[in-house]
DNA sequence: AATCAGACTCAGAAATTCTAATCCTGGAGG
DNA sequence: CCTCCAGGATTAGAATTTCTGAGTCTGATT
């Protein structure tokens, strides 16, 4: 049937570094380091003869190639995702269980996550901790906190905190690296973010 | 974007095992031992958490997982192949240069198969030839002779005599393991289907 | 000019995948 | 009933692939 294909692996890599553009923040999606982002790529470019990405000294563009490639990629990994949730739920369907520190439950809605419909689908139940530990221990699988840092391998977003619109003081969701773009992650970060920005 | 997929060769494997329902021929065309396919679908079933064939002494069934994965997964590779081929046309759309020995070509119409339209777009040349080393050194895509075998690790694909209706002399598609079931030579068994079994 | 961010390279380490040999099971045939 | 056979499962070790980590290079920024 199929006669010769480029390796998923090699795919993912360039489907994440093109998404960013970057290939540092592609291997920090795909929880590999830079090196290991690039040399997928050129073995990918390599295997299919064309050039993908143009190196620019800050930053990378797509040739044509790459942009025509990158949208049907995409769409494969879309229906792969489909497809494979369709038969075992669990693996990306799981709901998360949330930590959430004192802190920065303070300066939350009451009640939050709890009263958010739109989190029911994701959020099994929220834990009151502040121990980055538990997300190591698979305890819970985020943790949101007011401060802190570094969290070495851990990956971080930062959310401006909502009673500080100076910027200096930031609430922080942390997960375990390439857990950040699952669909649970995104949609407590798209709530928090209608929380914090309301109407942003 | 995605969080967790099952790897690419494990889904080869089940793709080709499940379309043959055997690990033994879904080996054979990608080219590895059975017990790699064993261990690849294996692998599959435990990351996912589903089991997808139910092993019978005699081949296999699919389960239920399996029969509404399949199709999807199938779509997903042709949906690749697609992609790919669209930049990079060269990965699997080269013609083939096709090796005949004279035996065979005397069984053959006239003129076969320079003046079958049809090959046109899959076949650049024909070789007089009947050494099957061609092939390992890449002279050669395939080769089409009277008899001879074994040919260890290639892939042989048997056609009727057109001549000797009995069945006890055959004509031999030889190509390398892996490209029997590319587009180029179903392109040329399917012309040789409908040159030696007109109408069936 | 110095610094910095990001991509590249390369050798060695780590992980994955494949092979090859052997085992196991149940059906077919004598 | 017994033997043979086909095909899948299993396993250790080999082969291959992939990743890391350290160092280099380039051009933008200060």
């Amino acid at each position: 049937m199929t006669y010769r294909l480029p390796s998923l692996n090699s795919l993912r890599a360039f489907e994440a570094a093109a998404r960013h553009l970057s290939f540092k923040t592609a291997a920090s999606e795909l929880g590999v380091t830079p090196g290991a982002v690039s040399q997928q790529v050129k073995k990918l470019e390599a295997s299919l003869g064309v050039a993908l990405f143009r190196r620019l000294p800050h930053g990378l563009l797509l040739t044509g190639a790459g942009e025509t490639y990158l949208p049907r990629i995409s769409r494969v990994f879309e229906d792969l995702t489909d497809a494979t949730e369709e038969i075992a739920p669990d693996i990306n369907g799981r709901k998360f269980t949330l930590g959430l520190c004192p802190k920065a439950a303070a300066l939350l809605p009451e009640g939050w996550p709890a009263q958010r419909d739109a989190l029911h689908p994701h959020v099994r139940q929220t834990i009151e901790t502040s121990d980055v530990e538990r997300i190591r221990r698979d305890e819970i699988d985020c943790l949101i906190r007011t401060g802190g840092g570094p969290y070495g391998d851990l990956a971080l977003v930062e959310l401006p905190n909502p009673t500080d619109r100076s910027g200096r003081s930031k609430l922080h969701f942390i997960c375990k690296n390439g857990l950040a773009d699952c669909r649970q992650s995104k949609a407590i970060l798209a709530d928090l973010g209608a929380v914090i920005l309301p109407g942003s």
